[in-house]
RNA sequence: GGUCGGUUCGUAUAACGGUUAGUACUCAAGAUUCUCAAUCUUGCAAUAGGGGUUCGAUUCCCCUACCGACUACCA
């Protein structure tokens, strides 16, 4: 009875999607993909309180930049489907719209003796909760406690049976049971255990607001939806022991999917998780796209700095996997045929800033000079640059694409070849901007305004340096010269690439303004 | 505190009992060039510590240290 694979993302739209949520996403969609299988998207927004507006389609829309597209969860134009149909069997995908399935199944298993009613209050559970913590312990409503609280185990049945048609405020919990080692296998980790001694008694359902919790909802669903493997973040390793406990309860051990816990992205520098906190202070996006919360607070995106969303994909996936081999370089479609759940590394992978812009170096290296022109066009338009042609752009972009790594450098490393120089870097000036040297360089400016031929690099090149050359001047100084005057600084192209694009007219303004200044 | 997970150059990782412990990023030096960038070459740099097991441990086991996650009517 081969199954067919069925994977599924599913984050709670508390916030915008954090870039190791994306990982875990593109993990789960390599592997689906792989295996001709599907990729599901689930909403887990059973926390009204914690619901956050927007959170939702920010999610899709930064997996759809991603090239990350759902087989089930969302429809063709990005929205979360609420119905079911043929091809979304399993629909709603939100569980808030799942509501009124969860409860059969927390009763279900409180009749199978798995589960009971519990009565305590928030407020009464906190008082304990600081009463053991005054005296140094730690209270867990679990086998230890349990008798001592009030639920349908130790209270009389009358009670609680009243209780249960009078108050709205109780919940089911799991019975956790005493002494028993489950053992669980880890597609990633192996396998492990855990005496159920340590764990305790989740709520699983509240009557407040008929909401499961995590932990059914997710189980629940994650059978209905026919999900064959879980790949998801690390910090569910804890609560594997109560899903597997869940599971056999339900009697659902045969079809019970199998899971892969992956490792937390850590911050650059220091200690702990990556976080919101650490783009801000090291200067790099921690979210795929840009997102300004209700405070009007804005977090920068990969999209908004100018990273290639391939490029995005690429740096993620290699942190945690790697192919065996020392290629790093994968399109979607070769992470895809690559992947493997076998080869993701255990511990916790530290993101680096600076490799991540390699990635997006070498993703800008490999596009067409058409693409990029179309990129930059846009970006000249909003320096306030008009009247050139796009071949002229080509050209440049030409001359600049492999120094670049993301459009927006372009600018800077060749605004001159647009706009004349109004500044001159000041440390370059007083280097070479001597009168020894701008003398001769002004000479060969002549020499250049008097050549005769078509203003090409191959044309211009050659006795450019041979005039300089047989007048045995200094050539760095006077070329370094030159092209302070040209650019403002002394670097940037050769100065037959600069001369041949700017042409002789500019080339003749740049430097009549040079000598006025003299 | 408890439970679980993790630990190879600064970072990401390779080596799944036998290697001069490899690769990439970063950094440094050199080559090249009219400068800068790019490119090429070279270099710096690691098995957390201690016990075992073994002819032999980065690799297997134990202890310690450190890091992390979890410990909610949040996911």
């Amino acid at each position: 009875m081969e199954r067919k694979t069925r994977v599924r993302f599913a984050p709670s739209p508390t916030g915008p999607l954090h870039m190791g949520g994306v990982r875990t996403a593109l993990y789960n969609y390599l592997f689906a993909k792989q295996r001709g299988g599907d990729f599901i998207i689930r909403i887990e927004d059973t926390d009204s309180q914690r619901f956050v507006p927007g959170a939702e389609k920010y999610i899709i829309e930064a997996l759809n930049w991603c090239g990350i597209v759902p087989d089930e969860g969302v429809d063709a134009s990005g929205n979360v489907v609420e119905t079911a149909s043929e091809r979304h069997p399993h629909a709603p995908y939100r569980q808030s719209q799942r509501k009124p399935i969860y409860r059969q199944y927390a009763e279900q298993l409180v009749e199978g003796g798995f589960a009971y009613y519990a009565f305590d209050t928030a407020e009464e559970l906190g008082a304990k909760r600081a009463e053991m913590e005054a005296a140094g312990e730690t209270f867990i409503y679990g086998q230890t406690t349990r008798m001592g609280l009030r639920n349908s185990l130790s209270m009389p049945e009358a009670e609680w049976k009243e209780l249960l048609e009078t108050r709205t405020d109780w919940t089911i919990r799991f019975k956790m049971p005493e002494n028993r080692v489950v053992e669980m296998d880890d597609l990633i980790r192996g396998h492990v255990e855990v005496n159920t001694s340590t764990l305790d008694d989740k709520v699983l359902w509240k009557r407040a607001d008929e909401l499961p919790t995590y932990h059914l909802a997710n189980i629940v669903d994650d059978h209905l939806m026919e999900i064959t493997e879980v790949i998801r973040g690390e910090e569910w390793l804890p609560s594997l022991p109560l899903h597997y406990l869940l599971y056999e309860a339900f009697g659902w051990t045969e079809t019970q999917p199998r899971f892969a816990h992956l490792s937390l992205l850590l911050k650059p520098d220091g200690k702990g998780k990556l976080s919101k906190r650490d783009g801000d202070r090291l200067g790099f996006p921690v979210f795929p796209l840009k997102w300004v919360n209700a405070e009007g607070e804005v977090s920068r995106g990969y999209r908004e700095d100018g990273y290639f969303p391939e490029a995005f994909v690429n740096l993620l996936a290699m942190l945690g996997w790697n192919p065996g081999n020392d290629q790093e370089l994968f399109t979607l479609d070769e992470l895809v045929q690559a992947f493997s759940l076998e080869r993701v590394v255990k511990s916790g992978a530290r993101f680096n800033a600076d490799k991540a812009k390699w990635f997006n170096k070498e993703y800008l290296r490999k596009k067409s000079v058409a693409e990029l022109t179309d990129l930059y066009m846009p970006v000249l338009e909003s320096k306030g640059v008009t009247g050139f042609s796009r071949e002229y752009v080509e050209k440049v972009v030409t001359l600049i694409q492999e120094r670049a790594t993301f459009v927006a450098d372009f600018w800077d490393i060749a605004s001159y070849l647009f706009v004349a120089p109004k500044t001159f870097v000041e440390k370059d000036a007083a280097k070479f901007w001597k009168e020894e040297n701008y003398t001769l360089a002004l000479k060969v400016a002549d020499f250049i305004l008097a050549f005769e031929g078509e203003f090409t690099k191959e044309n211009l090149e050659g006795p450019l340096e041979e005039y300089i050359r047989s007048n045995e001047w200094p050539m760095g100084k006077v070329m370094n010269c030159l092209r302070l005057a040209l650019v403002g600084a002394s670097s940037g192209l050769g100065i037959a690439d600069i001369v041949t694009l700017i042409g002789k007219d500019e080339f003749a303004r740049r430097i009549e303004y040079i000598k006025a200044t003299l």
